[in-house]
DNA sequence: TACGTATATTCGGATATCCGAATATACGTA
DNA sequence: TACGTATATTCGGATATCCGAATATACGTA
């Protein structure tokens, strides 16, 4: 077998693919891309409650997507690696074309 | 705000994320990148019992992250968009080097 | 039609994930 | 120390996901 092992995969998949397991994470990873922000600031800019941002914030500390930063009282997260965002963007134009093949058959 | 908007994401995370929420299905997706194969060719090539792969590829099939054609009685999935794997691979970079910051910063 | 092989689906039960509500912790300041 | 603000964590309960076991379906062939 010349692919990747079960147990890359299964890193993989704890330490990345489960961060984006849920739309509002995904979400978040785009408001911190456009500039880094305090708990706070992703609670406004997100409209979700604080304790759920802290909570999703947790995960992506866990999966090492986000770095924190204590400055005062406020922490401040930000992206670890841009890349992160290329590959959703990869994601995205994958869906796009799979849609459209998905309507255009139905011609 | 201008990142995609949380329905968009929310359709990237059903369509796209969602199929890479277990270890097994992105085994799946390599050793269908590898050469297409049929559900009895997957179960042994990644050692998994028959109706698990079956639900697994039922689940990639939904996300149409792969395509079915029976021939016979058997069917033969393959990758619906290469570029799935692209994203995988770029994914398993940001990885490398993440796991590769952590364990330089314990020194 | 009767049977065999290939594949898909269903049905629990176990486990994971998510959220709201409440609470705990960390830090600054008077 | 006492209090306020910012952030993190905990605790159920609701929901989703996963799997093994069993069964259903699809197709080919005698």
């Amino acid at each position: 077998m010349s692919f990747p092992s079960i147990d890359e995969l299964r890193l993989l998949h704890d330490n990345i693919c489960r961060a984006l397991g849920d739309p509002k994470r995904i979400q978040m990873l785009y408001a911190l891309e456009e500039q880094p922000r305090n708990v706070s600031a992703l609670t406004d800019a997100l409209d979700i409650p604080q304790p759920t941002v802290s909570r999703h914030l947790a995960i992506l500390r866990q999966c090492s997507l986000v770095t924190a930063e204590r400055d005062g009282q406020m922490v401040t997260y930000r992206l670890a690696d841009p890349r992160i965002i290329e590959v959703l963007g990869s994601m995205r134009m994958i869906l796009r074309d799979s849609l459209e093949r998905q309507t255009s058959a139905l011609e």
